[in-house]
This record gives structure tokens, C-alpha cells and sequence, in this order.
DNA sequence: TTGAAATGAAACCAAAAGGTGTCATATAAA
DNA sequence: TTTATATGACACCTTTTGGTTTCATTTCAA
């Protein structure tokens, strides 16, 4: 089974949650994830590393720059490990489906 | 919108998700939760706390002893955070819904 | 080719986390 | 009513975390 602890670890910090929901709609250079946050570009440096370490997102050097890109199949395990839980929910799985169902599917 | 904070950062640790786990099967006092792992009670105590605080389980006194009792309703705000990103998951939505329609349903 | 820009990496720091042991208090039981 | 049991609350310790500043390296651009 896969190691859930780095993802999870990786994700119990806010500042790296909203990092992962930037990433979401643009990959983005250091620099540019920096601009967005009241902190030094080390301090966002080290959580892009936390989250790299938990495959949260993946990078790949371009010149000088370097791009952050979400990896958002890296959620599936933390998601799964959840899922475990819904039978215990009130109201069990009704409004998880909904919502799902009620998402904008691709093309199925 | 409710605070994820407390929530995250409960799940973040192992033994935490374990005493889950564990309190998913049964309600447990602090004794019998110390009896499964090797550190102090006054260590699993403060697990304990942390999870509460992050509203995961509730406890309540029986006399001298109290039954802590998961509340995993209090998952559904984690869980659907991280739904946000099922749409950028390489297969989407299949897998998903096909893992929740095969679970052993209610009554519905 | 020289300077500016982007990142990497290290040393350092304060606070938080995860443990421990000890003592106090409340309740059950002999 | 003693005594044992279950928990609560501290004080204390070590490691990890989240942040900083500083310096080195790589690459683009004038």
C-alpha cells in the first residue's frame, strides 16, 4: 500500500492547501507562487518541497525557472483512506453522489 | 465556511488516523485505547485532544472512565476539499462513483 | 561578456509537536 | 472507609516545522 503519510503531512498546512488550489489552475514558477504569499521565497521554496516529497505536485526545470504543476491523481490514496469513513456518515453516501453527479462531466 | 484547519492537521499524524480507525469499530475509553500502542497514556491522551479538538471524535464521561466515540461526520468538510480536485484526476469520476456504488448500501 | 534574474542550499531561530514522568482528583469496589 | 482505578493536568525534554537571512550557481539578456 501506498505511504499515505507524506501526503497527508503535506496537506495539514494552509499555506500549502491554497498552494495546491493556485496550482490547480495554472502551473507556476516559484517566483510566481511567492508573489501571491506575505512570505520569503525560501519559506515557499521549502513547502513546494514538502509537497513535491508528498507527489502532490511534480516540477521540471524550464531555463532558469523551474514549473510547479499539480498532481492531483497524488490525492486519490488520501481520498481513499477517507472514503472508508462515509458508511459511518448520518447520511451516508446520498449527498456525496449528488454532488459528484451534479459535477460538469467530461464526456462520458 | 467551517475551519479545516483543526481537521487537517489531526489527520496529519499516523497514530491519530489508527485511533480512528480504531474508535470506528468501537467507542473506547482512554485505557483501552492506550493498550493498542507503545507510548504513554499521557501520550495518547493528547491524540486524543488534538482529535477532539479537530471535532473527529466526541467523548463523554461514564463514571470514572470516558467512552470517546468517532464522529466521522465531522470528515465531510476534508472530504470535500479534496473532491475540488477529483476533476483534474487523469480517469475523472469513473473510478470514483464505480468504488461508492459497490460499497454494501443502507436501504436505498 | 557582464550584469541581472531565478533558483538552490545552508545556517540559524522560535515555536509547535510528540513524547515522558509525576502528582492530583474523582469514582468504584473491597 | 480504605484502597485501587481511571483520568486530568503539569512541567519538562527533544525533534520537527515554518520561517528568516545569506551566499552560490545557473541562465537569460543587454
Amino acid at each position: 500500500m501506498t505511504d499515505l503519510q507524506p501526503a497527508f503531512r503535506a496537506l495539514a498546512d494552509p499555506t500549502r492547501r491554497d498552494i495546491l488550489m493556485m496550482l490547480s489552475t495554472a502551473d507556476m514558477t516559484l517566483n510566481e507562487v511567492t508573489d501571491r504569499f506575505d512570505m520569503t521565497r525560501a519559506a515557499v521554496k521549502k513547502h513546494l518541497t514538502v509537497l513535491e516529497n508528498g507527489a502532490l505536485i511534480q516540477s521540471e526545470p524550464r531555463g532558469r525557472e523551474r514549473i510547479h504543476r499539480l498532481n492531483a491523481d497524488a490525492l486519490k490514496p488520501v481520498f481513499s483512506w477517507l472514503e472508508y469513513f462515509d458508511r459511518y456518515w448520518d447520511d451516508k453516501l446520498a449527498d456525496l453522489k449528488s454532488r459528484i453527479e451534479n459535477k460538469d462531466l467530461p464526456d462520458d
